[in-house]
DNA sequence: TTTTTTTGTTAGTTAGAACTAACTAATTAT
DNA sequence: ATAATTAGTTAGTTCTAACTAACAAAAAAA
């Protein structure tokens, strides 16, 4: 039985790949390179960072950060604004381009449930909801 | 209906994610890049590619590609063979150091399907495994 | 047989993104 | 008030990995 599930969830985290790949191309993601990417989904996921505790998330050194956030800047994806708190440090906002750029794993998403509404019936796919989320709850993903 | 998919595959995705990252720690992967990994993977996709091939599917020209794929057998990860049929053309396998490496998205099912196991009774596990596999095959997932 | 095409390599260039060292400005501690 | 720490930047280096141009060797076409 182990192994009936392990062969459905490669199969299936092939097709929630390939759904990705779909949603890559969907967005006008061309011009910017996968670490870039990867600084994008990272400030989505913290609060509007500053430049410390981005670097520290990404373990990376700060002027490393400093310098691919200052290219960030100039392609329009980020902005910088000066805390209050402390007038050293500058925290970092997604501009409406750069939540854009956020939203291709929402599309995948949404690609894969169209598959999936289209694929069961009305009440296959309350069950399969209910079975996602039991194992889902009990393994504390928010 | 199609909302709550959307949220389950969400969280499912990242479930998925975290899995994977989870076995590339496992995996002695520190030392190659993600280029390098993509390279591996490709070749394990393709089946013992020769460098036109390779370098058509990733969609790099093949000066750029004969240079990762130097640096790739310095690593010991692969080793070219000669064809028979036409010797301008070699063929690119992987090393068992480099089966090794795939072996990752390997781990990460692995540790998925426990998750799974260890939340859904034993009927509940069968129709989830019944469910799954009548979205891919409606999908033409291999 | 000679020419053209194809496979793959070598050489040289460029861009992205990491690093360290050294710095300024702001804040905190003594 | 002065010294030490912290946030972020600037300058300079290195490595990876992409590119084009030019090539040799083998195969296919003429």
């Amino acid at each position: 039985m182990n192994d009936q599930i392990k062969i459905g969830i490669t199969r299936f985290s092939r097709l929630i790949s390939n759904a990705e790949g779909k949603a890559k191309d969907l967005c006008d993601v061309k011009d910017l390179t996968s670490t870039q990417l990867n600084y994008l989904e990272t400030i989505n996921e913290l609060d509007n960072p500053n430049l410390t505790e981005l670097s520290a998330v990404l373990g990376l050194k700060k002027p490393s950060v400093t310098v691919v956030i200052e290219r960030l800047i100039t392609k329009g994806c980020i902005y910088k604004t000066q805390s209050d708190a402390d007038r050293r440090t500058t925290h970092i906002h997604l501009t409406e381009v750069g939540k854009q750029i956020n939203q291709r794993h929402d599309f995948a998403h949404e690609y894969m449930s169209g598959f999936i509404a289209k694929s069961l019936s009305a009440n296959e796919q309350q069950e399969f909801v209910r079975l996602l989320n039991k194992v889902l709850d009990s393994n504390k993903v928010k």
